[in-house]
DNA sequence: ATGGCGTATGGAATACGA
């Protein structure tokens, strides 16, 4: 997580990314991690409110005033963008032609540049690995390869970002065990292979790994039921930031703040915060 | 130590998360 120093004239861009398990539940932690971190824009997962019922006010209280919510009929799933910078070309993909509420895409105008925002709710895919037996695997699975096959069309936008809780922890060293949840999901080769297919048929740069070494440790998500999260410390890298490589090229840091794992009724996703220094 | 928790709907008990 090194940080280079942005040239003279850049235009300081910062996109964050957290599963925030109910956006009403968590408004006090959410606002405090906009009003200390204030980065422009916030891409949040499983908000869990339709549209109707998101905390537009309490964000444009503190000045994020701009939102792109697809929070289709509520409950489940859910996904939205924050952010105090404009927004346009607001759109929604629905996935597998289920139509959950899993994506949401917008342009940030940031300083006469355009970088286009792709946020993504990735199934979680149930227990049982296995397409045959368990239709939510089998979901899972069909989303990641009709994510593959349509993001390359993505790139035609220029800058962009992939970002969001893909529910796959790709490397080794993206789980407390490789050994213990090999055959676990979010960590199966299956899985861990479609979501690869899917960054290199892009061509994205995998954002935190570009800061982070391959042999080092890193998680965004620590199970509620451990009874001490930090000492057992059995997490997973299910948060993800892919770039396109012109912007990742421009990327000066991605943060993982640990912290808000201990903040007051916690979300057992924590933000994942990338910094962009634009020419 | 894959559930020991947490949130949704609905108004108790069950579905879902990963």
């Amino acid at each position: 997580m090194t940080a280079v120093p942005p040239s003279a004239g850049a235009t300081a861009l910062s996109v964050a990314t957290w599963n925030i398990n109910s956006v009403r539940m968590r408004q006090g932690i959410v606002t405090r991690f906009l009003e200390t971190e204030a980065p422009d824009v916030l891409c949040l997962q499983e908000t869990k409110c339709g549209d109707g019922q998101f905390p537009t006010a309490a964000f444009r209280r503190i000045g994020y005033d701009h939102m792109a919510l697809n929070g289709g009929k509520g409950g489940w799933h859910g996904v939205a963008i924050v952010s105090r910078l404009p927004l346009a070309d607001i759109a929604n993909r629905s996935f597998c032609g289920k139509g959950d509420p899993r994506h949401v895409t917008a342009t940030v105008l940031v300083g006469g540049h355009r970088v286009r925002l792709h946020n993504f709710y990735v199934p979680a895919g149930g227990d049982e690995p296995d397409g045959t037996v368990n239709p939510k695997f089998a979901h899972k699975m069909d989303f990641l390869a009709e994510m593959a096959a349509w993001l390359p069309h993505a790139q035609a936008d220029g800058a962009t970002l992939v970002v969001g809780d893909l529910n796959v922890a790709p490397y080794e060293t993206d789980v407390w065990s490789h050994k213990a949840l090999i055959k676990v999901v979010s960590h199966t080769p299956e899985e861990c292979a479609a979501l690869e297919k899917a960054r290199i048929d892009g061509g994205w740069v995998d954002l935190t790994r570009r800061f982070v070494p391959m042999d080092e440790r890193i998680y965004t998500w620590w199970s509620y039921r451990a009874k001490d999260w930090r000492a057992a410390d059995k997490g997973r890298r299910l948060d993800h930031v892919w770039a396109t490589p012109d912007l990742a090229d421009r990327a000066l840091a991605v943060r993982i703040l640990k912290d808000a794992r201990d903040w007051p009724r916690p979300s057992d996703h924590v933000p994942v915060v990338a910094h962009f220094a634009l020419p």
